[in-house]
DNA sequence: AAAACAAGTGTTAGATTTACACTTTTTATT
DNA sequence: AATAAAAAGTGTAAATCTAACACTTGTTTT
């Protein structure tokens, strides 16, 4: 038997669509464009793209992230697969992944080659297809995630103050938080290294820059514990 | 444009595989059957079956569960979908689903018409291909969601007593609990209705049998809280 | 020198979690 | 009929964690 026994099932289009946010010192951000192609061409939407002959899927998003935005080496967490939508009459199974961008790094993006967008959370527009359920529920797994990993870092520069870390934490659940317990807790977990020097862009006084310490981290996750804020 | 833009694109293999899980008073199950085909026949594996044109992903997930097992209207929850996969030199993606079934209402499957097995968690074989990845993946889930929703219940038969749900959740943690604190706890959500009614197979006192309030639990929800163990 | 501005710092009350042991009810045994 | 056995059911106290709260520090600008 050369011909395996599942040939005879049907193929199917798949494509990939990226959720990437990004935080601005602010607020969060997603990176959107106007599609150009039909159907809704000219409505706003995700980035994405299909996934190719013998591509894996991980890749498959990567390379769409890197293809369309120029971002490489950024956090990238497979969401859910939406498999209702249809287009043209004919289905493409769409794999949603979920990026973290760290902004300073990446700020060129906007207006570049490819419409890019950032787009605060707060004044998302419609999306073309199911594209905002997408969205949604990429933030509750943010939210879920950011509080369990340490995943929220992935939108900071390497060194960060705790007042940025604090309004990134802000942001991400739309609340605020008392500055005292927030420092307590994040420092009790002694993930975080603090450095010697300061950022003064934010104060006169200058705020101390820390560094996620990835080191300690493992450590931690091999003794069966973790980041839990 | 007759045809779409993206005509020019591969068309994949969708699988849907099916973690199913259920809980036999004492342990964690998991329903495996031994392939029949191949490659890797005779290999202990999950249930799956391709996804066909225009069939959408839960509904093909269910027609699998119903097909091979005979089960239907049980909880079924999309898991993850795996794209490094290949089968004869053809990359198959898999759409793994996670299934909680009342072994009480079912337990006629086993030995049935497609060698299906309920096999205890804790004496996993080696799965075919990836499945172990996948049973793994779904088991965290489970710990992570029966927490935070009301999902265990789908394990018990409608009716049940507090120290079989109990014995429940010892059985997904993998742990023991305090029964006084146990029960506090899951009777201060005011979630359970308690019968009049007392099972008396597991003791000669016999204990209250118990009935999850969904209309309850709905109600909580709308106000924003909803089941936190 | 004073005003302005954000960074940084401890304590206390309340809530939640954990640890812990005896009584009740019924059936089976003598 | 009395007793033993077996699981169901029940409360409290200590410890930990969470939440609420206001002033001081360091630097720059005027």
């Amino acid at each position: 038997m050369s011909m395996p026994f599942y040939s005879k099932h049907s193929k199917h289009y798949v494509a990939v669509d990226c959720i990437i946010f990004g935080f601005d010192q602010e607020k969060i951000n997603i990176l959107l464009h106007k599609r150009k192609f039909e159907p809704y061409s000219g409505g706003w939407s995700l980035f994405g793209g299909f996934l190719e002959e013998n591509e894996n899927l991980n890749n498959a998003a990567g390379r769409i992230l890197h293809t369309l935005t120029g971002f490489s080496g950024v956090y990238l967490e497979q969401l859910f697969t939406y498999g209702d939508v249809e287009r043209d009459k004919e289905r493409v199974l769409s794999v949603a992944y979920f990026a973290l961008i760290n902004t300073e790094r990446y700020s060129s993006v906007e207006g570049g080659d490819f419409d890019a967008v950032w787009i605060p959370l707060e004044e998302l527009p419609d999306l073309v297809l199911d594209h905002k359920i997408m969205v949604n529920k990429a933030l509750r797994r943010l939210r879920r995630k950011a509080a369990s990993e340490p995943i929220g870092f992935e939108l900071l520069p390497e060194k960060f103050t705790l007042p940025r870390l604090q309004k990134l934490y802000e942001a991400i659940y739309g609340e605020g938080f008392d500055k005292r317990n927030f420092r307590k807790k994040i420092l009790s977990m002694g993930l975080l290294k603090k450095l010697d020097e300061k950022d003064k862009s934010g104060s006169k006084k200058g705020a101390f820059l820390f560094r996620f310490d990835k080191k300690k981290y493992d450590e931690l996750l091999s003794e069966g514990l973790g980041f839990e804020l």
